[in-house]
DNA sequence: TGAGGTAAAATTGTCAACAATTTTGGTTTG
DNA sequence: CAAACCAAAATTGTTGACAATTTTACCTCA
């Protein structure tokens, strides 16, 4: 569908995506460094907003950067960091997601059934790119919509979490564990929302 | 002491770190719009260096970036944000304080206690900007230690809470309480040095 | 053969110039 | 007088060039 290095120039926020889920559907590996003339080449763009996207996704934790040296993608985190991590995540998406439930419309659901949608279409079509594009992009529908501030905290968060386990358990239980928590949030029951976003967050 | 200004050039993670102290000693009111060429004088630099900085800060949370128009300090966050970037930092923070006093010797215990000194002189100097950032390194030291990973999620979430109460009670109650913490850590009492720093984190 | 050193290549760091966009201030017009 | 409009100024966005640093490849010499 999306085609790279078709448009002619893009921002430094849309290179930002497009690296952040590459990273994510792990077409990079470990401790890989990046480089600015190659990525400038494939974006079309010159080294300068090549330069900012890697701030950014080094200060959101995808990236390490080292003087004189560049960036290269982030290694694994450690199981307890994750626990850690896991709990923060949890505890700031049960608060967006109780603010969603409470302050969403129409609108707001109509586009939450269709991100579902997307998300099962990509489990069952099997690919693992699109699975981890497509969740990440659920779960930060109702992050975003609660508060912009937490959003980029959440962010960085999910990126960590989802680029050490790319490889999810099956795909089928996925989609269920989504649909409790979406079938939850269109009645506006709010404990049963939390307690599946709770078992679907590990 | 330390002179902006003076030395020639500065990398931009020097920068980063003397824009980021400026914002949390409240140096900038809130939304007030940073340009790159006041600071790119101000630094001796060019503005290059000078939007890698403001690229950085912004994911950190402490400025708001908006495209075509750069960026300005980040408003204000609401009480109930608030509150749960305190939940998270302190779930963070607890676990790198166990395996700070897990892992830590003699020489981060000197180095500890030098943070704390320093601490408890700018409370006592009564100085706003000295105790905010003091109170960043102090913090900082243990979380550094425990895991690099951690550090910038927690480096993000302690910047924004600082911004916001940079007003706060008494600072001689603020000495006790990191006294405390720290007389925990050096006799290794995980327990009471939990107990200390969630009284802390408010 | 292997350790050390050196020049070349590759890469990042910085800058100044120019393009694109937004803001400002004043002018016209109903 | 207020709203719309337009030009000038200020500001950000992007680029290519050059400087500084790191990496690579090769050579020398023990």
């Amino acid at each position: 569908m999306d085609n790279p290095a078709l448009k002619s120039t893009l921002t430094r926020d849309e290179i930002c995506e497009v690296l952040r889920s590459d990273l994510i559907a792990g077409k990079f590996h470990y401790d890989q460094p990046l480089r600015e003339t190659t990525l400038a080449k494939r974006f079309g763009v010159s080294r300068g907003p090549i330069r900012d996207a890697f701030l950014k996704l080094s200060q959101e934790g995808s990236l390490v950067y080292e003087p004189n040296r560049g960036v290269r993608v982030h290694s694994a985190i450690a199981d307890e960091e994750r626990k850690v991590i896991i709990k923060m995540r949890l505890e700031l998406e049960k608060f967006c997601l109780l603010q969603y439930i409470n302050d969403s419309d129409q609108r707001d659901h109509e586009e939450l059934k269709i991100l579902l949608e997307r998300f099962r279409s990509a489990c069952l079509r099997d690919s693992l790119p699109g699975v981890a594009e497509s969740d990440l992009s659920l779960h930060r529908h109702w992050v975003a919509r609660a508060s912009k501030t937490l959003e980029s905290i959440w962010l960085g968060l999910a990126v960590r979490m989802l680029m050490k386990y790319s490889r999810m358990e099956t795909f089928e239980e996925s989609i269920e564990e989504h649909e409790k928590i979406v079938d939850a949030i269109l009645i506006r029951d709010s404990e049963s929302a939390i307690q599946a976003l709770a078992s679907n967050i590990i």
